[in-house]
DNA sequence: ATCCTTCTAGAAAATCATTCTATTTCCGCG
DNA sequence: CGCGGAAATAGAATGATTTTCTAGAAGGAT
């Protein structure tokens, strides 16, 4: 934001971008500071200056498509009336990033995933806590009005999201599914297990 | 099976139970092959003998609790009448095992998981192909008998597993999951989202 | 008994992450 | 201008960890 670091800004993208190429390239095992430095044409230094570790970047790397992820997520609930078309709208729009970023969706799925936070827990939490409090707000607002069935809301996210998850993972490894077919069938499934709807 | 190689396999066991130890007390970063060797008593190099790398130590760890894993739910799935009756035991299955083996449930769900195979692809898929098959037959059977909805076999596998799977992660990870309630609840949820029935 | 395979052992080599010190860049300020 | 200092860059040195390598022990088959 400040006009400073116009450098720094830089090399940072540079560092951000080359990691991906690298790990889309390399896989995992191939993500090494030197991959990164070497594919970047930046330094050690500056790699250790900006992020403190090869974790420390990985974090980064993760924390900036996990926003992008969630962003679009959030913007495709608010243009949602009922509860109903927005599971169909955070399904598609799930599926679509996940198709169309597929090295940052295997990132954002596999291996490094987890450990996320154990570098930047606090800057993560505040950075996300923006997005993710909208979705549960979401939740509870339709939770109230009696289209969500009254369930806690771990509950409700695992039915939601589990599926989606499981089914974008499952196109990133085996490439078994068919992601139009699952955009279209997936949020009528979902929607049926989470609606306050007797059956 | 043959009468060879007996010392062979006691070390192999005691890598194998070290290595899960090492990883409950010290985490995934404090998993290396001197922290496995030292806990377990056995030379650097016969765990080189016998696994190749540390990767292929912590890939044989997992097909071992995965492979338990699968032998549960098929089992339990073989104890099941109806479909909806099926996917309660699956559920039910799942999770107490993840509760029961909390460490090992971290280590199916986290980091290294989704390298799995990598350094095992052959018999990882030879040695779990006779556990998914039997489930891929059961989900075909009751999909016959008009129970289950015709859906491609890894839509429902998403449907079903995936919100299991992201309830089991999230107890794990954040512990703000009553797994209780989850084995409760979720059955019915998910039976819901797969049921042939029309809503 | 001796040969052969499997297994054990740990030192040596290779790889990778991290630290450290030196140097450059660039902005604010006299 | 040009000086001072913070931020950034650079890569050599260090430290940790994985992997390879060579040597030897154990145990069974002929």
């Amino acid at each position: 934001m400040s006009p400073k670091q116009q450098r720094g800004e830089a090399t940072v993208e540079l560092l951000l971008d080359a990691a991906l190429r690298v790990y889309a390239e390399a896989g995992e095992p191939g993500l090494t500071v030197n991959a990164v430095t070497r594919a970047s044409g930046v330094s050690l230094g500056s790699l250790y200056h900006h992020f403190g570790s090869i974790d420390g970047l990985v974090d980064a790397l993760l924390m900036r498509w996990l926003g992008r992820l969630l962003g679009e997520m959030v913007t495709a609930l608010e243009h949602s009336r009922t509860a109903r078309t927005g599971v169909r709208a955070l399904t598609r729009t799930y599926l679509s990033f996940v198709r169309e970023h597929r090295e940052a969706g295997m990132l954002l799925h596999s291996s490094r995933a987890d450990r996320l936070g154990m570098t930047q827990a606090a800057q993560l939490r505040d950075a996300q806590e923006a997005r993710l409090t909208p979705m549960a707000a979401w939740v509870a607002h339709h939770v109230e009005k009696g289209e969500i069935a009254p369930l806690p809301l771990p509950l409700i996210e695992s039915l939601v999201l589990g599926p989606v998850v499981g089914a974008a993972r499952r196109w990133l490894t085996f490439g078994d599914i068919d992601l139009d077919e699952a955009a279209r069938v997936l949020p009528e499934r979902i929607w049926r297990s989470i609606s306050a709807e007797a059956v």
